[in-house]
This record gives structure tokens, C-alpha cells and sequence, in this order.
DNA sequence: CTCAGTGCAAAGGATTTGCATGCCG
DNA sequence: CGGCATGCAAATCCTTTGCACTGAG
């Protein structure tokens, strides 16, 4: 056991307020993507904890994505990755090898990314769309794939 | 409205460039993409026109991908979408709708955008990655879904 | 003629679902 | 006890691929 014992109250909190139980195996994929430096496909959360059964992964990340927990990310493969939400990490963006799919996180200087705030909250009201929030991503080449 | 015919002879060029022909159903779908207002799924461009076969887009869009003439996009749904690539049309971003999948463009002050440009240069500098572009999406419901 | 491009149908593969069982409340 | 969660295996469905044929050069 470590750090954070209060992440664990707020997922039980917004599971709860969906009609959700905060069971062990959701319980245990969540820590799994709080050890994760960057997000995850699901055959990499299955294979960071083996007790994991691969259907349970697939309807526990579903649900926890629904509950606000997690974010589902598609990139350039075959596999689509989970994060903790940002709102129980922190405001990062993502660098994308366009090769090989792998996420790497990475964060902006706080005056630039207000004002991008600021800008795309009018683009929003400008539009017919409910904002619920922005996605940065740097497409490239990773080092492997260079 | 009419045309471009400087579009398909750019497009021809870059697919010559990679050893590879401008055929007539490689023509049909950049047709349909040029008139495409946002990024369309597979089925959407079949729909679009009646005389392509679903395998012969499938792998020409991946040919017309890899010559850089369009970009394929994924978001919540299960379709991946084709758009023109950036330098053929303008940058531009994304309204993408969480509940449906689909896709508005939109486009930021050019002021804001060129400040965010040179902090993804940096940021691209600083890792140990190549920076190919960016991508900015701002996630929301559309109209019809809510 | 040759070989890339095409279309059909069948295969591939990440994700989803049906069903029997186990466990929390 | 009742109902949701779980795990296995089978089904789903977008996408890819094998193969025979056609057409451009």
C-alpha cells in the first residue's frame, strides 16, 4: 500500500454515484494506471497484474470510463490505451509516436495553455458543441522508431 | 465548386513519388474527400459513391495515407475517418462529439497558433522525440447528442 | 506482355457478449 | 437470499488479406 489513499475515495465516490461498486478488480486496475507513468493498452494492464482476466479488464475499464475515472485514448495502432482522468492527475498532453502507436506525457507552460483555455472555451460557445474539455497531442517519431 | 485541378495533379505527383499510381478509384476517393466538409468514415465514403468496393478503399486510403496525401483520424466510435492531408487543405482542428464520434472542424487565432506552435517545437526538442505536426482536439457533445 | 490495381469472399484480431458461478451487501 | 461482478469461451464487426481477373503502359 501506498500513497494516495484518497484517490481511492473519489473513484469509490463517482462509481457509487454511477450505481457502482468499487469491486477488487476494478480496485486493482486502478492501481495498475496510478503506477503507469503514461497511458495503457489493455494487454499491458493485464500483464502488470496477471490476477486480471482480460473480459473484466475490457467491462471494468468501460465502466470506469463512464464513471469519470478513466480516459480511453486511441492512437496509431491497434490498441486503444487508458489513463487516470485528468482531474485526478494532473493537466498533461500527449506525444504520440505515429509508428508505433506509445504515448509519452508532457505539459505546457501554464500562461500558454490559459490562453489556449481561454481560446478554445469561445470556439466552443461559438459552435453548437458542449465543451467538456481539450486534447493536445504531438505526433512524431519516437527514438525505437526513429 | 469547381476545382482544383491543381489538388489532383499534387496528388499525382506525391503517389508517383512513392512509386504508385493515381488510378481512377484512388481519384474517386480523393473526390469525395475534397468535398467532405470533415473527416469521413469508410462507410461514409462508400456511401458517397456507389462504384467503390470497400477492400479497394480500405488499402487505396492506406496508399493515400503513406504518400501523405490523407490522414486518418480515430475517435470515440469504432470507424476510423479519412480527411486531406493538412498542407493540401488548411490546419485546422477538431470538434469531436464523446457520445457519437463525429467530427467539425474549426480553426484557432493565428496569433494563438503560432504561439503554441514554437512551445511544441520546444517540447519536441527537449524529448527524445521528432516532431511531425500536431493535433488539437476539443472533445464535447454535438447538437444531436445533447 | 507484365505487373500494379481491383473486387469478391474469407480470414484476422481487438473488443464484446452469453452464460454459469461466486461474492458483496 | 438477490443481484451485480467475474471468467471462460464464443460471437461480433471493422479491417486486412488471398486469389483470380482486368487494364494501363
Amino acid at each position: 500500500m501506498s500513497a494516495a489513499p484518497e484517490l481511492d475515495e473519489v473513484v469509490a465516490a463517482r462509481l457509487r454515484a454511477g450505481g457502482q461498486r468499487f469491486t477488487s478488480g476494478r480496485r486493482r486496475i486502478v492501481a495498475v494506471l496510478r503506477e503507469a507513468a503514461a497511458p495503457l493498452t489493455i494487454p499491458q494492464v493485464l500483464a502488470a497484474d496477471r490476477s486480471l482476466s482480460q473480459s473484466s479488464a475490457y467491462r471494468n475499464l468501460a465502466i470506469l470510463e463512464q464513471a469519470g475515472v478513466v480516459t480511453r485514448i486511441v492512437t496509431t495502432d491497434d490498441f486503444a490505451r487508458y489513463e487516470l482522468a485528468e482531474d485526478l492527475t494532473e493537466h498533461h498532453h500527449h506525444l504520440i509516436c505515429s509508428a508505433c502507436g506509445d504515448v509519452t506525457d508532457f505539459s505546457l507552460r501554464p500562461a500558454l495553455e490559459s490562453d489556449l483555455e481561454r481560446a478554445l472555451h469561445n470556439v466552443a460557445r461559438r459552435s453548437s458543441f458542449t465543451a467538456l474539455g481539450h486534447r493536445l497531442d504531438l505526433v512524431g517519431r519516437c527514438q525505437a522508431c526513429r
